[in-house]
DNA sequence: TCTTATTGTTGCATAGAGCAACAATAGTAA
DNA sequence: TTACTATTGTTGCTCTATGCAACAATAAGA
């Protein structure tokens, strides 16, 4: 298990990265029939954004993403999907890292790493959000889950970002067997309904949505049922991964 | 219009562009029911590539991408979609460079702009065969197209680029009506069909076809009928773009 | 004029999705 | 205990899309 190397701006070796590639993760979570976005907070300026991360000169594009994704939610075998690079001039805006620089005592120096223009790589990930435990990264002191529809103002083109990760999800999700990522273990058709619901905001048809899923055989149905909510009590499913 | 800036490696001013990021264009046309991609030859040393390029430092990405697609064919208004970026270390092999730069007379210092790791942004492009005019650039001394069932070898991970850009070509033709980028003004149905066949691999329903096409409301059918061939003569149409 | 291969069109069978109906049932209220 | 209510599981009907087969239309060649 990697532990996690706390250091500040200061104390980085930035030359350890590479020069103007970023990473920026749309990291989904569900819960309470609400889809939910990974936040970070930076230190003492207010600035909401992405987690994201740089690319090690020896590191795979994707391994990046793997290690920036693991920092944040302390979870391993995540589904984690690149979506769209990011690279219109508009985003170079070096407003934001000005005031994360000055508020973590360093130089806003025009040579300073972070005050580059990026090329950001979006990645989106499906985690359980019951295991999911946020974890803020030097930059930031604090990191939470948002719900979609509440979205504070975030820097830079986050906003945009997370619209291409919602497409994203949106079109796969019809063609992939990849909500389950969201689920807990087990799950009730209703739950997986709704789930699908939130992400397309559009009513799927109860009965037709249920056969779909059961002859997808995609779901094994336990024995046991869910009991605590009112009315029958619903089955519960599980994912299982074969093809 | 823009004139083709021929210059040299040496008379390169490689300090304009944006270091570590290259942009790679799978160029696809359709000629004689053969799916075709645009290729590159290296000056001097036999190596193929994918048309590719750089990005200016005050540069949008998309922009890039454009360029490097009109410099490469001579056509504007070109469809274009970014699809995938590769950042694996695999792909960070200099030997190719090193031989491109010995054939151009430059020495492949370490140092050299082109012997750098990149991460490259893969576009793919649809244009109409019949109108576009291979241009090699000023690193290349050929560029043609080729069949992509008898492409060539080609250098670092081109092969892998083209095969992602297909993938994204296969599901994207299936949602949206994008094929007539591939055809001329004018087709018929059959040829429109042999096109779908040629990139989904497999064979199409014919009536079925001719309905779905029909019905989607996005041909117009031109009351000349094509002529010379044997049997009978089918109806040519032409692609209506209104949504 | 006849033959042949291809196209345009239509009808039928099958599969999938929306919709409605109904039985089953866990909690709630009496 | 009993009746009520809301939700789930299931089934049948309809509508649409697609695959398949049949047939008429027809341009070129024999």
């Amino acid at each position: 298990m990697e532990k996690p190397q706390i250091e500040g701006i200061k104390d980085t070796d930035w030359s350890r990265f590479l020069p103007g590639i970023s990473i920026d993760c749309v990291i989904f979570g569900y819960h309470d029939r609400e889809l939910k976005i990974l936040i970070l907070e930076f230190k003492n300026t207010g600035y909401l954004a992405l987690p994201g991360g740089f690319v090690y000169k020896d590191e795979d594009l994707d391994e990046a993403a793997e290690r920036t994704l693991r920092e944040r939610t302390s979870l391993d075998n995540i589904y984690l999907d690149q979506f769209h690079t990011f690279g219109n001039m508009e985003r170079y805006d070096t407003e934001y890292m000005r005031g994360v620089l000055k508020a973590n005592g360093v130089a806003a120096t025009e040579d300073h790493f972070l005050m580059q223009r990026f090329i950001s790589v979006g990645y989106y990930a499906l985690v359980d959000f019951s295991k999911a435990h946020p974890t803020p990264d030097k930059l930031s002191d604090s990191c939470f889950w948002c719900d979609l529809d509440e979205l504070p103002e975030l820097i830079q083109d986050h906003r945009l970002i997370i619209q291409y990760a919602l497409d994203t999800l949106k079109e796969n999700i019809e063609h992939m067997p990849i909500s389950y990522n969201l689920m807990s273990e087990t799950f009730t058709m209703g739950e997986l309904r709704s789930l699908h619901e939130t992400i397309l905001e559009k009513k799927i048809n109860r009965t037709s949505f249920h056969r779909k899923m059961v002859n997808s055989g995609n779901l094994k149905r336990i024995g046991k049922k869910k009991t605590g909510g009112a009315h029958r009590a619903p089955y519960l499913y599980r994912f299982v991964k074969d093809n």
